[in-house]
DNA sequence: TATCTATCTTAACACTGTTTAGATTGACCG
DNA sequence: CGGTCAATCTAAACAGTGTTAAGATAGATA
């Protein structure tokens, strides 16, 4: 289930990770970026503070910035592969499905339940303010999951690039605006299980409303 | 341009709104309130401060405890009078159309811009974790603004209380995604004048596919 | 083996929100 | 008119935060 998310790419060259070091962590950023999202994923994003990410890694609150810059650096890098994640996610929704309407359809269900499972990390990755907003890094990966959907609304639409594009920014916009607003609570509570099963029915009236077969 | 969006009452320049500084301000929660919704449209959500509030306001770090007791407090009257604003912006455009189509689409267009005008207070309406998110006051506001687009929709579709339910929703969650998308940025530059009309005129496009002259 | 450089720590700085205790004030009431 | 009292505000302190500068350590390299 666990997909890498991260580039192929992996080891900074030289060495082997080496489990147990002493004055030299060995694996630091990898070690920072996990504790980063286990604080979002028990905290939420305003529970997130670089000096317990470094408390949690087993450094002290300077050593962060050596491999990240500053805490937006770090929170870059852990957005990233959010992105990265969101991107999967829609494409395996797409691809269980037959049909561009049923395919938009359950990545639209895919987008909300991603932002429901991990609300933390998704109002990070749009939490321009508290990233490194331009970087190229981080434009390209919101990039390609913005481009998931327009692969399937190309399929749907037919017409011209621009009203692809047009039809897009619809879908994105709506999945985008219910999870907003759902994970702040305007569709009733979302702790419990019971919560987001009512909410996940609403999107699907929502999407049927929105995208009927005739479309 | 810029119109007064508390109600008309006060004109609280930074200092001194009334006779002689003296020990009691007299106008303080006004006054704090003010300051941090000037915060707020100077710096964005993220810069707000309770300490640069009070310091605008011309008191102590610990005065606006006694009104509002802590900062969540103070910006749970911040978002109020914003959803009230907002509640009105709603009401406004859709009383300038005739016909449920044409209201639905002002106040889709009135949403996005009030979002794109006043970018911190917004963020901060739909910031729960920064806001006392149980108060009765902050959640009936966030209700009747919702409510604005409700009335217009049961104008529009006619069916069964439920049917209109979820049309409200899809109608909420699609120009809230289009304004949240907007202000990280995701449909191009919003700094500029000309930024802010290349995506107005995007949701005009997105308005019309999701909500053709037929519907 | 000696040096070099990446990595990490220690310590400090300027902030933040909140709390406690005390000072000041205006208003009420005899 | 004068005294009490509650409301209002300040001062000072506390435990946090992110970031920086200077120095220690250790792994790799020559």
């Amino acid at each position: 289930m666990t997909k890498p998310i991260a580039p192929a790419r992996a080891k900074p060259s030289h060495k082997v990770p080496k489990p147990e070091a002493g004055y030299h962590h060995g694996e630091l950023q990898e070690a920072l970026i996990a504790a980063s999202e286990a604080i979002l994923a028990e905290q939420g994003a305003e529970g997130f503070t670089l000096r317990e990410a470094a408390r949690r890694a087993g450094v002290s609150p300077a050593a962060p910035s050596h491999h990240f810059g500053n805490a937006q650096g770090l929170l870059t890098e852990v957005a990233i592969r959010g992105y990265a994640a969101l991107a999967g996610a829609l494409r395996d929704a797409a691809s269980r499905k037959q049909g561009a309407r049923e395919k938009l359809h359950a990545q639209g269900l895919a987008y909300v339940e991603f932002a429901l499972k991990h609300p933390g990390r998704f109002q990070m990755m749009f939490a321009n303010k508290r990233l490194v907003a331009d970087d190229p890094r981080l434009r390209q990966a919101s990039r390609a999951a913005g481009h998931e959907f327009e692969i399937i609304i190309a399929e749907l639409v037919g017409g011209t690039p621009r009203q692809a594009k047009t039809a897009a920014a619809a879908a994105w916009s709506t999945v985008h605006g219910f999870a907003k607003l759902a994970l702040e609570d305007k569709f009733g509570p979302v702790k419990s299980e019971a919560g987001d099963r009512k909410i996940m029915t609403t999107l699907n009236h929502v999407l049927n409303y929105l995208w009927p077969a005739s479309r």
